[in-house]
DNA sequence: TATTGTTATACTCTATAACTATA
DNA sequence: TATAGTTATAGAGTATAACAATA
């Protein structure tokens, strides 16, 4: 995530062209987002990217690197670094795929699991943090739209 | 932005725990149309954060690099790199701010300000491609609830 | 003393291409 | 011939610290 400035309530800049631009508040938010919950996954060794393989590999779905890297919108050769090095710490594992043999399945050890429970708190503290400024009804909307713009082939 | 794995409807994790995380979600909206918004930006030789400055050196605000670095969520240093990049092609200028004779005031040429009107299109058409999945009434909704979190200041 | 713009540096992230083993 | 994973590398983006000029 980019820097962070201040927090001086910015200039005249808020009525600008830009500021009505979806693209430029989504870009914005993101970035709050991102800054927020990466420094509460920092405490547990993880930000947003490996805190999201790890999520991913403790659920039921068995993804291989390939889904990973097209549901993440990573590059395969990212996801090879972000499993490395969830595996040097013991926190996911690569199983061979018995349907294809090219392929490895991510699957989370126990102690995987363990931590992406216990920073699911974190990261879910911070985006109530994050998100305060927005109900609970908001946040559903907001999560429906945005969910129409992230997997637009629905 | 990130890769371009592919188009493939992807596996299982669209009922993964992460799926309903309004923080995954932000990204991988922001992260596909920051793609759209690059390529399309690209046939004026521009990007998403030269596009910006330039946007809002053709306004009215008359912005310091400090500003534009808060507004745009930069570092200071960046955005020396991006006034310095647009100032040599011509589009943008530093004006000594006559109230504060540190700063600079970062204001577009007539060329810049021509540049902007062209570009504008693009990225304006580009964004309705990147949201023809959401109606107008939708648009506007999802605006005002990321400007909430955009600038929860307010 | 604090702030604006600047420079320099290191680090992370991203994009690309090539290679292997399988399909 | 195409795909999954890997490796290597170059480039873009980010974070940090220091400095000069000014407040």
């Amino acid at each position: 995530m980019p820097k962070a400035v201040d927090a001086v309530a910015v200039s005249g800049l808020r009525s600008s062209a830009l500021a009505d631009d979806l693209s430029f508040l989504l870009a914005r938010a993101n970035a709050i987002a991102l800054a927020a919950g990466n420094a509460a996954l920092a405490e547990h060794g993880l930000k947003a990217r490996s805190y999201s393989v790890l999520v991913l590999a403790s659920g039921e779905a068995r993804p291989s690197q390939r889904e990973l890297a097209e549901f993440l919108r990573l590059d395969p050769s990212q996801v090879v670094s972000l499993v490395d090095e969830l595996q040097t710490r013991g926190l996911v594992q690569r199983q061979p795929d018995p349907s294809d043999r090219r392929a490895n399945v991510v699957v989370a050890t126990e102690a995987g699991r363990h931590l992406v429970s216990v920073a699911r708190e974190s990261a879910r503290a911070a985006e109530e943090r994050a998100h305060a400024q927005l109900s609970p009804e908001e946040r559903e909307t907001l999560a429906a739209l945005l969910r129409a713009l992230a997997f637009p082939e629905d």
